[in-house]
DNA sequence: TGCCAGGCCCTCTTTAGGGCCTT
């Protein structure tokens, strides 16, 4: 059992580019700790940004919700205060580690987390899988669907379900006796092609389906 | 009002192009 604490976050933004000016509009961190949520923090928040009408469609956040929400760099210092130094994990981590970082900086605090993503977990751990998307994966695995999609805080917990499911993937099919922070990030960071030998010495054969 | 990016990965590749994934 893998009792380190991690931090699954999740952002809900105006879009994707923090460098063309896109802000955050939502953030939802959970802790787990042994396949176990133990802590969470979520908020809205107000960077002053417009948010364009089809983000609305998608998240159900309107204008008018950040705009009755606490200023953004007061969201950013508690939510680094909540995480601390705790390492993190997100789906799509490139994504969420950007919006963190830019975040953050702008609310005059530093961000030095490492980020471990569940999309290249899953793609070099479930490499049959059709689709990698968090709401393909969560119903492809049965995972508990936590509320509403394209939330900040049950996409975060749902992340977290996945992160869960990958570390039991890796401890009962390939022997892997204790894929922690460190572990995941070396396992993205080396190559598909590499991971079928790396995971293949931790003990049981892969099967067909990942050898390909 | 509503445009946009970046990293990873595959292949009909590597002097490239396009799909996936996130909002």
């Amino acid at each position: 059992m893998v009792n380190q604490r991690m931090a699954v976050i999740d952002f809900e933004t105006t879009g994707i580019s923090p460098g063309l000016g896109d802000r955050a509009t939502e953030v939802a961190i959970v802790l787990t700790e042994g396949g176990v949520v133990v802590d969470r923090f979520q908020s809205l928040m107000n960077a002053g940004a417009y948010i364009p009408a089809f983000i609305t469609q998608l998240t159900g956040i309107t204008n008018a919700m950040v705009q009755a929400a606490p200023p953004a760099e007061t969201v950013m210092a508690e939510a680094a205060r909540f995480v601390g130094q705790t390492p993190m994990v997100a789906h799509n981590a490139s994504f969420d580690r950007r919006y963190w970082v830019a975040e953050l900086t702008r609310a005059g605090i530093e961000a030095q987390q490492p980020f471990a993503c569940t999309v290249l977990l899953s793609r070099r751990v479930y490499p049959e899988a059709p689709s990698h998307k968090l709401g393909s994966l969560v119903s492809r695995f049965r995972l508990p669907q936590t509320g509403a999609a394209h939330r900040a805080l049950a996409d975060a917990e749902m992340a977290a379900e996945l992160l869960a499911h990958i570390q039991n993937t890796l401890r009962m099919r390939h022997g892997v006796g204790n894929p922690d922070h460190a572990f995941l990030m070396g396992l993205q960071r080396i190559s598909k092609a590499a991971v079928v030998k790396r995971l293949a010495g931790f003990g049981e054969a892969l099967t067909g389906a990942e050898q390909r």
